[in-house]
DNA sequence: ACAAATATTTAGATTTGTCTAAAATTTGAT
DNA sequence: ATCAAATTTTAGACAAATCTAAATATTTGT
């Protein structure tokens, strides 16, 4: 498999939101940057391969081979994601571009063995699940922290209000983008929650619930 | 830089022993397995580009910024292979055709954070020495244990006799390739040596020392 | 010094992945 | 149901990196 193939594989997999449902030639061109031109060209090549289902004017999908392909690739970037984040201190946000180059390295040894060095993490630093080595993974949702049943736990992905005040809240209660949250327990009266935060357990009222995003896998 | 271009780039480097020296069309062919021709194609490019001096039918050499590309594939290329055998278990015989990948990926800040995990190794699994961050490093050469003197230390890199007694020698005292061994003590008597190895002080005789090469970077 | 052998370059073709512009198909509004 | 708009495909061109075969330059042996 080639790098612009792989690339082409990962584009149809994302858009088809991981259910392979199929999708046109214009979203693949919009989503790689690229000329629908192009596209056609090269899912026709990837049909020819037995990667995708193709039919003229009719968009495009994965075959179940191809699914493999885009999952063992997701699986290495999100992999690679865990270890920039972990074991070399990148950021939340500085290591998509790295992670973009690395997934195309082929070693089906060096995959399993980050796996093992990063003690087999289940969802990235965004929150997203990473398939297992023969393509098994849980889907991720988001939703409000609010929205989320005590007892389980998800990654914090973002904020419905962006404004210097929710902000300054969260960073005095040391919650930040890419930390793990549980919910431990939900008050009936005001709805205002515990939840454990880097091992902290802390108090937080319902407002402040209801502008986090979480990311958590079901 | 593409990817074509920082191979041939690093076999420029090779060919010319680290020293630079004017290397032949012929032999950048034969080291990457390519037609003279097309390093003809090449070679110009990389002249046009000023990464390379290139004189028709004289030969080439990399220019002081092709020397800095150069070093920088090749400080890449070795941190990674000290990352594969330290953090991932490779074996020393298996990291190579990984790194020669691993080489290729930009990003200076996954190069210098892999650099300090690692502990800023000063050399790669085979005992090459590994370019600092600013192109500085010393040159290696490979010896046979017997002619290193007292208190330097060496990366066994391979054996003069490779019969089955002598291997199972090396086997029964644990000294496998990729292990460093210090020279504690020479006896002047029998030529003997007291070594350390994995920690072990051990002693053995001369014709034993007389069939092992050690890399050593002096 | 010069012919033969070797090394190198040029010319032209090929493959991969891309593009533009024009043609074909599908969609959607009335 | 029709036709204009949007989408998609085709045709032809291009750049990068490679190859083969032929032409040219250099080196070597006597």
């Amino acid at each position: 498999m080639t790098l612009s193939e792989e690339d082409y594989i990962k584009a149809i997999y994302h858009l088809g939101k991981g259910e392979n449902s199929i999708v046109s030639t214009n979203e693949v061109a919009e989503q790689m940057s690229t000329k629908p031109s192009s596209v056609t060209d090269m899912v026709k090549k990837l049909s020819d391969k037995g990667v995708a289902n193709y039919k003229k004017y009719k968009g495009v999908c994965l075959t179940e081979y191809g699914l493999k392909v885009a999952l063992t690739l997701v699986r290495k970037h999100r992999l690679w994601e865990v270890f920039l984040v972990e074991k070399l201190n990148f950021a939340w946000d500085e290591v998509h571009e790295v992670a973009e180059q690395l997934e195309h390295i082929k070693s089906e040894k060096l995959t399993d063995s980050l796996d093992k060095l990063l003690g087999f993490p289940q969802v990235d630093p965004h929150g997203d699940p990473i398939p297992s080595k023969n393509g098994e993974f849980k889907k991720a949702v988001k939703k409000l922290l609010n929205e989320i049943p005590v007892g389980t736990s998800g990654t914090c992905v973002g904020v419905r209000d962006s404004s210097a005040p929710f902000l300054k809240f969260l960073d005095k209660n040391k919650i930040a983008l890419g930390d793990t949250i549980l919910v431990l327990e939900k008050e009936e009266f005001d709805g205002s929650l515990y939840i454990q935060v880097k091992g902290e357990d802390i108090r937080i009222s319902d407002q402040i619930a209801a502008n986090l995003y979480l990311k958590i896998t079901e």
